[in-house]
RNA sequence: GGGGCCGUAGUUCAGCCUGGUGAGAACGCCGGCCUGUCACGCCGGAGGUCGCGAGUUCAAAUCUCGUCGGCCCCGCCA
């Protein structure tokens, strides 16, 4: 070891030990005589003194931001008053003794400090600089901790860890395929794991009762800030269980999670909301539970109105929604919401305000008598309404409420909301295709009692699914799974998969579920987002070493690029310009 | 596939709307001074294909079109 001790861990207990410090000078401070170096490693920081006298004082004084150091010298306390409280080795100094220069640094691009404002296009070209910074290798030190954390408590839980192909089948269900041309079969192709579901199925019924992965997952799709092509699940699956099991021990894992990768405590159980109870009342599958402006239907104050478009809405059965945000809203800001609810569908913004115990504004002189009863509003407050079927009004209503809420500031930091999502519909109507598929994937079991229903009002059957969502961030979903060929057959049959498809398709798995396949259930973690949030971070570009650019792009090395020739010509590619 | 924002010194940004004066600031970098600094301070200095290409114009960082790149969003993501 060229080291003895790292640069965080130096305290007043270890005063008049000869050390060794290996590092990167982070700042040097010449004051004249005398010189102090910043010497820093992911551990820390240490000040490394020098006096005039120094027969290394010039060597010193030519040391710039990111030399590579190593530093002998007698660890000494500082004198009182030059005490730096807000470092943990603040105490403390070490004198230089011999100082040895390991490699010398160009001027980087960007100071290596968490304050310097640096564009992400440059931090992503220069990755090994911008995860030198502190806060980067703070926020992977978090990420270890957290799956550590995950293999340990599963691990305690009797979980194995399995791991399953990347070179698989592509289905082309659900996102776009990452395709791998076959050298050896010319024209066929692997396909990249959107997620191991098929295989984790495929293991329980092999009687691996308990097993998870953290596993990379590849979806060629667009890209957001939350979303990459490439992304980490914490993947599980259970036998012999129901919904509440799997929501428990999620839970038990989650809690673990966070007080072990951050030190925070999470309060269980978690809320759970019926998936209806979620869109009624926030107008969204994943409400943010850190701030109120619950929505209200307001359909049955409006029976009867004499407002002509309310009226009108209300006799061909719509919903009329309010969104009650506890501001006065300027008329610019209103009207800047009306272009965001026009955006995400909305006919327009109908509104009144609400201000020393009076309404006002556009529906006010239409507020029939008594509705104060009903709305029992906050002064001030501003009422933004939307008319709509169902739960139209409420999705649109439910993307203001986010806006809102961050625009007036209402979210509260520092708190974790934690909520299950339960009983979501099994089926979704695509109005595009016109036709029936299934709200999550095909292998979610109906509620037994539904069951009936498959074939007679098949979107009325509920699913035994859940989504796991963090102040309005959804950290995963899971289900319970069909685990009877019969049943699977008929779900595939109601969205329209042929006999033929079904068996080449999931043949193997349709085939496994006839042979003791035991009833079972899981669940699939975003595991970057949670570490991101965590990490308080926005995205998660911030969590993972070597992202993605929006343009699937990765900006250091280069990639996707070119390959010559022969290297196409033996996968038997050709390119077309 | 669509929409929005952005690209000017090593970095972060101002200038652009309303074309014309030597293209500026801060940080960083280089040199000098300074014995208790820790965002050290003070003095001096260097540093620019204004992303790229075309067009309009007597004249373009500034206006127009195209293009490349980054970020955010919609679609997409079972």
């Amino acid at each position: 070891m060229l080291r003895t001790h790292t640069c965080g861990e130096l305290r007043k207990t270890h005063v008049g030990q000869k050390v060794t410090l290996c590092g990167w000078v982070r700042r040097v401070r010449d004051i004249g005589g005398l010189v102090f170096i910043d010497l820093r490693d992911r551990y820390g920081r240490t000040q490394i003194v020098l006096e005039a006298e120094s027969p290394h004082i010039n060597l010193a004084k030519s040391l710039s931001h990111q030399d590579v150091i190593c530093v002998v010298g007698t660890v000494r306390a500082r004198p009182t008053d030059m005490v730096n409280p807000k470092m943990p080795t603040g105490e403390i100094e070490v004198v230089l003794e011999d100082l040895r220069i390991l490699n010398r640094s160009k001027t980087p691009p960007f100071m290596i400090e968490d304050e310097a404002k640096v564009q992400e296009e440059t931090r992503l070209r220069y990755r090994f600089l911008d995860l030198r910074r502190p806060f980067m290798q703070r926020n992977l030190e978090i990420r270890h901790r957290a799956a550590l954390s995950v293999r340990n408590f599963l691990s305690s839980k009797k979980f194995l860890e399995i791991e399953t192909p990347f070179l698989t089948k592509s289905t082309p269900e659900g996102a776009r395929d990452f395709l791998v041309p076959s050298r050896i079969h010319p024209g066929k192709f692997y396909a990249l794991p959107q997620s191991p579901q098929i295989y984790k199925q495929i293991l329980m019924i092999a009687g691996y009762d308990r097993y998870f992965q953290i596993v990379r997952c590849f979806r060629d799709e667009d890209l957001r800030a939350d979303r990459q092509p490439e992304f980490t699940q914490i993947d599980l699956e259970m036998s012999f269980v129901d919904v509440d099991d799997i929501i428990e021990l999620t839970e038990e894992m989650m809690v673990q999670m966070f007080r072990d990768a951050i030190g925070v405590e999470v309060d269980r159980p978690f809320q759970r909301m019926d998936y209806y109870e979620a869109m009624r009342r926030f107008g969204i599958d994943k409400p943010d539970l850190r701030y109120g402006m619950e929505l209200i239907d307001l359909t049955d104050l409006f029976e009867g109105t004499e407002h002509r478009i309310v009226a009108q809405a209300v006799s061909k059965g719509d919903r009329v929604v309010a969104l009650p945000v506890p501001a006065d809203l300027s008329r610019k800001e209103i009207e800047n919401l009306t272009e965001l609810a026009k955006a995400e569908g909305a006919g327009g913004l109908l509104w009144f305000k609400f201000k020393d115990g009076k309404p006002s504004g556009q529906m006010a002189k239409f507020l029939p008598s008594g509705w104060l009863d009903v709305v029992k509003p906050q002064s001030p407050a501003t009422f933004l309404m939307v008319l709509g079927k169902d739960i139209k009004a409420h999705g649109v209503l439910g993307k203001l409420r986010v806006e809102v809420a961050q625009r007036l500031g209402l979210v509260r930091q520092g708190e974790w909301k934690f909520l299950w999502v339960v009983n979501f519909p099994l089926f979704e109507w695509n109005e595009d295709e016109n036709r029936i598929e299934p709200a999550h994937h095909m292998f979610t079991m109906p509620f037994e009692q539904d069951i009936p229903k498959l074939e007679t009002e098949p979107l009325q059957v509920r699913a035994k699914h859940y989504d796991l969502v963090l102040n309005g961030v959804e950290l995963g979903s899971g289900s319970i799974r069909i685990h009877d060929r019969e049943l699977q057959e008929k779900v595939m049959e109601i969205i329209g998969l042929p006999k033929e498809e079904r068996e080449r398709r999931f043949g193997f798995l349709l085939t496994a579920l006839e042979y003791g396949a035991p009833p079972h259930g899981g669940i699939a973690l975003g595991f970057d987002r949670i570490v991101a949030m965590m990490a308080g971070m926005g995205s998660i570009r911030d969590v993972i070493a070597f992202p993605k650019t929006t343009a699937a792009q990765a900006l250091f090395e280069g990639a996707p690029s070119e390959v010559p020739e022969d290297q196409l010509a033996e996968l038997h590619i050709k390119v077309v310009k």
